[in-house]
DNA sequence: ACCTGAACACCGTTCAAGT
DNA sequence: ACCTGAACACCGTTCAAGT
């Protein structure tokens, strides 16, 4: 019995038809991999099968179900982030460094971080994100409240900007060729009568709303931190 | 041909199965009603179709996909936010005013406001929206470039945060009760010498973290706008 | 002119059967 | 013990046929 605890990993397992060994580990691996190459649309239990040669059923052995599978990818992702972070002791560029990295690999899965987003995991990774995010804050000299609620805004901030700018990369070249052309069709040639304030920006709305506005509000909300110190 | 358009709301149109007269309007009206009811799973093209009285197909008479139904819907929760907003002429107050008759009209229609944050839609009410705010920014005193940098920031942060806090709103009992039970049970009983900054913090963790922290990132985020006008 | 309904190519998930 | 595959209850969308 206690064998079958420690030794959990190397139970006999019928490999699948393909000769594939199904694991957790394999499984979680292979799902990033599928959302990787082939984009969000392309994550299915049936296509997540194929990929592992294995019938999409087999999946709910080691997952309850899909939303289960893509909570554990994302604490992966937590995984990820804070094994590229490196604490500086300059809390400022810590936090802006932490907040990069986050939104980097949160972009770089974009399915999952849209699933994510407003999800508590509880899990091993995000649990040590939540204790560094607090070492850095309190260690800038923030009362233990002001920590909090600092690291609630900050935490909230990265992840709502990664959920936002995941779907609008996530769209389907025919809804991201609509917001292209609501752009340069509709704003780029509104009347200068009726809309003043559009007609003399047009060139800068043009050239900005395909960006990401995330670098100049982390920055925005960086520097409040920092005057409120 | 030109009475056709002018008193094209007057057309004749042959009612459906159930004898409702599908329009625009109608199948908007509907959709919206079927989303605060039942939720965003629930808008399927046929369920809508069911709750018109007519073949799912017939909606596609009026709208070229379900995409663009749900644009011209968000649009309307754009109508909703403005039709409540009243300039002072005090940009700061406007701002922030405008900021939490959005979140609160995104807030009422959580399934509309998931849907919609990332997306433009180009139509009416969205471009008064935008040429309100730009006027807002620009009667501060911003250059253009700037105006519409903030603008952007300004709206994606209240757009995302709204989906956020959306989401999490919409989140099934059992889901919401693993959160609960995530920060009470798991964070709530982290050993002090392993999790030293979580452990100084629990109270105000415990406390803070089921409540949305929108209200104190975008008075930071409007603090930062005031330093730099 | 407008609505209908069959059809196509998909989903996530369950469960009895197979090995 | 684990994987398979049929089956169920759905999707969005197209298009020929009906009225």
């Amino acid at each position: 019995v206690a064998t079958d605890r420690v030794m959990g990993e190397r139970r006999r397992r019928r490999p699948t038809r393909t000769g594939q060994v199904l694991s957790v580990d394999l499984i979680m691996r292979t799902c990033l991999r599928l959302i990787a190459q082939h984009g969000a649309e392309a994550l299915s239990m049936r296509r997540l099968g194929a990929a592992l040669g294995a019938d999409a059923t087999a999946i709910y052995r080691y997952f309850g179900n899909k939303d289960e599978l893509l909570l554990a990818v994302a604490d992966e992702l937590i995984a990820q982030s804070l094994a590229q972070f490196e604490a500086t002791g300059d809390w400022l560029a810590d936090l802006r460094r932490m907040a990069l990295l986050m939104y980097r690999t949160n972009l770089a899965n974009p399915q999952v971080a849209i699933l994510s987003a407003s999800r508590v995991t509880g899990r091993e990774h995000e649990i040590r994100a939540v204790e560094t995010l607090l070492g850095i804050l309190r260690g800038a000299g923030f009362d233990d409240a002001t920590a909090v609620r600092y690291y609630h805004s900050f935490v909230d901030l990265v992840l709502s900007y990664s959920a936002l700018d995941a779907a609008a990369q996530v769209l389907g070249p025919a809804q991201a060729e609509a917001a292209v052309s609501a752009w340069h069709g509709t704003y780029g040639k509104l009347p200068p009568e009726e809309y003043p304030n559009i007609a003399a920006s047009t060139a800068e709305l043009l050239s900005s709303m395909p960006d990401s506005s995330f670098r100049t509000t982390l920055d925005l909300f960086l520097s409040a931190l920092a005057a409120t110190r």
